[in-house]
DNA sequence: AAAAGATGTTGACAATGACAACATCTCCAT
DNA sequence: ATGGAGATGTTGTCATTGTCAACATCTTTT
């Protein structure tokens, strides 16, 4: 019924496709052309489903808010009563989550203007990775494992910190700073055990 | 001499018509074509002084690499024998440079795959910055504000820190979240105490 | 089965990055 | 001083891109 035209599902197979291109240009971008060519239909066929290459890009983003959202929530849910560990589990979930999708990632947190005022699902997609830090912190200070205080600088903080690992690593920063002869599982390590230290309860 | 020719020193111009759009158009890129046209020469003329497009870039970042360690240290100089704030004035360099020189740090650090192997100069430039850090945490470590370790593992979680931070807030995401009733000057101590106390010798 | 709407195609346009061919300026060796 | 040689800049061109308008075809509704 429902999604199924003359393509079959053009929609899901553009951003499909939208997706293997950034993979495979490394850090780059992609030609809606492009685009088009890898789903096999004619140059202007996305502009049914896409108003512009912003809106694909958003599409892009907003699924990849929702996956992350999703594993962060699996990732989470085997500590139930230990807010500190599911704490730290969320925040090894963003940095495994860029590591392993960063064309996601890239898309979701590119210095590309994505607006995300013009696209409410993006933006709610997006809110709701970070409610689920801040709820995580709240609970972590109910039981006095992390400081008392504004919770929402707390979150600030500890996004800053995964965010910059995640993004120094992705784009190669890391990695031409030489001399860095720590496996991948040390860094995250280090940068969760010095975030959490630092905000852990009195 | 040197330097002085038809145009007067194009080299420079371009680059300063480079950061310039990049400053009005917000987040986004600019043309070869609208920087030679900011600069008064034909579409091709950067052509003489640039490889291509990424090499203007890195051009760009290059000197904004030299300028944020320029600032990191005039920021440090005045803790000759403290340590610990001379660290954290290297931080809260970092993050101010980035927000007040947002259009720099994009290209320093943008998601534009600036291969820095291309260009050894970017590659020397950006390591300095790093250096810097490094050497200001191995001063806290010998004298005890700091925890012994691997000074690079301290380094890298500092650096994810106040990259995070920076790149968060200037793209955006950060007043997106919404919610967020912090002023600037709290958001980043609250980031740089956060970290130092997770960092903080025994 | 006919009208309406959704989906896809062809053809166009201005703009872009990059190249080649050509012009002009400066400097160095003779 | 002068006449290349090399540096710097311009004009013209090409394939490619994002997007629009006009047209074609398929599905759904009536």
């Amino acid at each position: 019924m429902a999604g199924n035209y003359h393509h079959g599902n053009l929609r899901a197979a553009l951003i499909k496709a939208a997706l293997d291109l950034i993979n495979e240009k490394g850090g780059g971008f992609f030609t809606i052309r492009e685009v088009a060519r890898k789903a096999g239909v004619s140059h202007t066929a996305p502009y049914r489903h896409f108003k512009d290459k912003e809106a694909l890009l958003a599409a892009v983003a907003k699924e990849g808010f929702e996956l992350m959202v999703q594993e962060m929530k699996k990732r989470m849910a085997g500590f139930g009563d230990q807010p500190v560990l599911k704490f730290q589990a969320s925040g090894m979930a963003y940095m495994e989550f860029a590591l392993a999708h960063p064309a996601y990632f890239r898309v979701m947190f590119g210095s590309k203007r994505l607006e995300k005022s013009r696209d409410p699902e993006l933006k709610q997609a997006a809110a709701a990775s970070f409610a689920l830090l801040l709820e995580s912190i709240r609970e972590c200070q109910e039981k006095g494992d992390i400081r008392p205080g504004n919770a929402m600088e707390m979150a600030l903080a500890a996004w800053s910190m995964v965010h910059g690992f995640a993004m120094l690593f992705i784009n190669n920063h890391v990695r031409e700073t030489g001399a860095m002869a720590m496996d991948l599982d040390e860094m995250m390590d280090v940068v969760t055990r010095t975030l959490y230290t630092g905000m852990a309860g009195s």
